[in-house]
Formats: structure tokens, sequence, C-alpha cells
DNA sequence: GCAGACGTTGCGCTTTGCGTACCGATACCC
DNA sequence: GGGTATCGGTACGCAAAGCGCAACGTCTGC
């Protein structure tokens, strides 16, 4: 169902230590040789490499590239509180197609959906919303503009066990 | 300023057509070796290789493992609209320094800043949340309690040309 | 026209990725 | 208990990738 390339979306997981471990030298350094964080986990290159499959393959783990894309000509970013009508997990779905669309969580409080945009400049901004607000089940949105990315971290401290 | 391994926070850039594609790539697939880009785009791989290292010094583009926190057995992830007194930019400093705190945007509209927190458990979530209370210039916070990660992109289609 | 700076390229040396085969532990069945 | 199928880790060899360096081309300023 999810395609690979896509974040990580997992329903859930079941991480040994070792995972654990392999994870987060992946979150500090993306690019870092499977060798080299075998060797300071004192583990085969082999194993490591299974590891990645695996984690890659189940949609827990994904080694992307990501930038700012305020700082890349993208000037028009929004976060988009949507208030649904019906369940929304099912509203979601049309919405996490968009491609401007980035990111989307169901959550609860003042909105039943946040969702992340990233356009061009407000004319793209503009059409964007209009289609979110176009899709149905979608009841009202609530756009909050960026005007500045300060933050973008992967690392979250270790990881809980399980 | 900023600490390399924190995502990628750049004020602006300038980036030619190569530098873009290579950004393009890396988004597909953050091990994508240099070799394999090269080729794809016709230049020497010490070229593809030159450029990686500058748009990563620059703070423009960063290769990173992303996990879906939620699966991963932290319990309690939010999203805290913050309403600020002082300068925005002023108050977002404190908070960028938490550990849990992944994620901070400076926003127009009914809050003045968007912070994205990953907690353990609901007690942990109380916790960051009084601490960000206590934050000089943190005027009030509202809270959006995550129930689902539905979509986590970060090709943002074609970069615009500058 | 020349010198300096800068980015790209080609090349070798070292390191890594990856397929494969082997080994030990665990579970299952007769 | 013995046999055996499965699964994950390890060892190894080869092709490929990363990396440092020297050489080359281009552009700029004097």
């Amino acid at each position: 169902m999810n395609d690979r390339r896509r974040g990580a979306i997992a329903g859930s997981a079941v991480l040994d230590d070792l995972d654990r471990a392999i994870v987060e030298a992946l979150q500090a350094d993306g690019r870092a040789s499977f060798r080299e964080i075998a060797r300071a986990l004192g583990v085969a290159e082999g194993t490591v490499r299974n590891r990645y499959d695996r984690l890659s393959e189940a949609g827990v783990l994904d080694v992307v590239g990501v930038t700012n894309p305020l700082a890349l000509g993208f000037d028009a970013m929004a976060m988009v509180g949507v208030t649904t009508s019906g369940r929304p997990q099912v509203v979601s779905e049309p919405i996490a197609e968009l491609t401007e669309v980035s990111y989307v969580v169901i959550v609860a409080g003042q909105f039943d959906l946040l969702v992340e945009v990233v356009c061009r400049d407000h004319a793209h901004l503009l059409e964007i919303i209009e289609q979110l607000r176009a899709i149905d089940g979608v009841v009202s949105t609530d756009t909050f503009v960026y005007l500045k990315l300060t933050k973008q971290s992967f690392e979250h401290g270790r990881l809980p066990g399980r």
C-alpha cells in the first residue's frame, strides 16, 4: 500500500536493541556506512545490512535527503488545520495524495487533521487550499502560513524499549 | 550556529540546475551512490561529491534516517500552537533547544509558533508542555495530540528555479 | 596577455556494498 | 532422542563506490 520513497509510515513495530541502535546511527548520519555502524556496535557488516533492509522494507526507517523548502524557493508553506465531518482517517486519504501535501496527521483538539503544504508561491497555496476545501468530508480549514522554519530534527533521543 | 546533524535550516541559497537535480535524487533515495547520480546527470562522480559536500556544509541538504516515532514507542506526539508576547523569533530559540522538540516554525495566524514534540508517554508530554509554558515570552499553548501519522514526504516536486 | 581563483574531470588506492555459502541456535515433528 | 527445516549471524570474494590528488579548462581582474 505505501509507496516506498515516502517517509516512514509503519503501523507499529517491534525493534530490539540492535535495531534501535542502527536506527539511531542513521538518524545521526544517513550516509554512514554499514561497516562503520557495524564496528561501532560490535557486529558484522552483513548483520547491519540485513537489519537495515528489513527495517526499510517494513516502512519503519527511510533514509532521505531533507531540505528547508523555504530556502529552496518554495515561498509559500503552511500548516492547515482541517475540520472533517466524516471519519478523519477516510478524509485524510485523498488529502495525502496531493503532491503539495508533505505531512498529514490525525489529531485530537480544535482540528481533526493537520496538513502541511509546500507551494511555490501564494497563488499556488491558494489553489491547494481550495482543492483541500473541495474534498468530500472537509468542513473547514484554518491556515497558518510559515514565516520561518527554525528547527527540524529527526533524532528523538533514546528510542523507548518495548 | 547550527548544529549539523539537525535537519537542514538554511536562510536562503542559490542553487543551479545541477544542485537541484542532486537534491532531488537524494530526496528520492538518501543512500543513492554519488556515481549513480553522476551517471544519471552526465557529470563526474567527484562533481556530485563536491556539490553534496557544499550543500551539506551550507545546511541546505541533510541526509538522515527518518522514522514514524509513533511506531517506535514514542506514544505521545503533539503539535503545540504557541502564542508569544515578545518577538516569536526570540521565544523560539529556547524552545528549539529542547530535545523533545523536533520541529519549530514561526507562523502567521491564530498562533505565533508551531512546535512539534515527541514524547515517550503522556506524563512526559505533560512535563514538556509545562516546560514550554515556563519559557519567557510564552503566553499560552494549545495542544493537538497526534493520533496517527498518515503521510510524511520529503519530495516537493520540481524545485523552483531562482 | 598573464596570473590567480574556482569548479570539473580523470585516476589510483582504499573502503564499502552485496551476493553467497557456512554455521549455530531454535522449534517442530515423528 | 534424532532428524530436519527455518532463521539470523558471520565470513569471504568480487564488483562498485568513496576519496584524495593532480591536471585541465574557464572566467575574472589587473
